[in-house]
DNA sequence: GTTTTGGTTCTTCTCTAACAGAACTAAAAA
DNA sequence: TTTTTAGTTCTGTTAGAGAAGAACCAAAAC
């Protein structure tokens, strides 16, 4: 009488890298991030192997085959993940963008002049009557106008400061 | 045979303030705020008056009561409102705190360097083996290094550029 | 052809954020 | 004292996000 043997193809983890990739978790998921679409990012950031199959990336995660799908072709989308394949072997081979945490930080920095065209609106449809509110508005804009000018002059500063 | 008299104090707004208040909703949404909550934001932002009461932004939003409530507390303790009070008046007057956007703003520059640590301790956690992978860390860790040192530099400046 | 593999898609379920409405309350007004 | 005002708190309700599980599918292996 045999038992089914279901062998499930888990990365071997230690208790720290679980440990991070909850921590990386909670992170993105304040970024905005479902939560499995972000244990998938830790754990493809923790991991001794940094190329990981579908299979080995649900079991490891203990999530849904259906979850792990969705939450993986959303990271393909948004360009965070994307895959390798191997000569006579069907899988792909999942791995983190390696510029993933830098691109993060620009679209961080950059989604911030999207602000401007709003507070402007904003400034142009006022009353003239609220002299001060107004002045502080104006001012808002041009902080953001002008640090929209400096963010690339800071990025270009420092890609020349790392050679 | 009289009808009820149900006078709402309302405030008057044009089709273009309507139409801003709900922009200003959805940008803020998408900051992660309820919508009830930024639609306050942005009706206190465009009024032409800018201190209004209780009663004047939920009939004027069509919310509920509670609604508004719990709205307006949430906005009162992040600091992005305010109110005073009047002599001889028991109501109170709402009213964005003047340097909400430039806070705002400052506040999301900073939540940046909360990426440090993190990405630090994946670095050191890591295998040593992907060589590749660890500088590209490595990088990230640097580049937020180099930003959370210069923002406070490029404050300054925006500062005195304004004299 | 049949089976297996590597996923995808569909349906269902659950949980909670967000709000409404009504009951409540404390202070002020009448 | 009673009533009104300016909110607050409590109790549902509802819609949607997120995930599970099963059915499904296409290509490859057998």
């Amino acid at each position: 009488m045999k038992s089914e043997q279901v062998l499930v193809k888990k990365v071997n983890l230690t208790k720290k890298q679980k440990e991070l990739i909850e921590r990386i978790g909670i992170f993105m998921e304040q970024q905005g991030l479902p939560p499995a679409v972000a244990r998938i990012c830790g754990l493809l950031m923790v991991s001794d192997r940094l190329e990981l199959t579908f299979e080995e990336i649900y079991s490891t995660l203990n999530i849904s085959k259906s979850a792990a799908s969705n939450a993986i072709n959303l990271l393909l989308n948004s360009h965070k993940i994307e895959y390798i394949t191997k000569p006579g072997d069907r899988k792909r081979y999942f791995k983190v963008c390696i510029d993933q945490w830098e691109k993060m930080l620009k679209e961080r920095l950059q989604g911030f002049s999207s602000y401007i065209s709003l507070v402007e609106e904003i400034h142009n449809q006022r009353t003239k009557s609220t002299k001060t509110f107004n002045a502080s508005l104006k001012d808002a804009v041009g902080f953001i106008k002008f640090m929209s000018k400096e963010f690339p002059l800071l990025y270009e500063k420092w890609q020349k400061s790392k050679k």
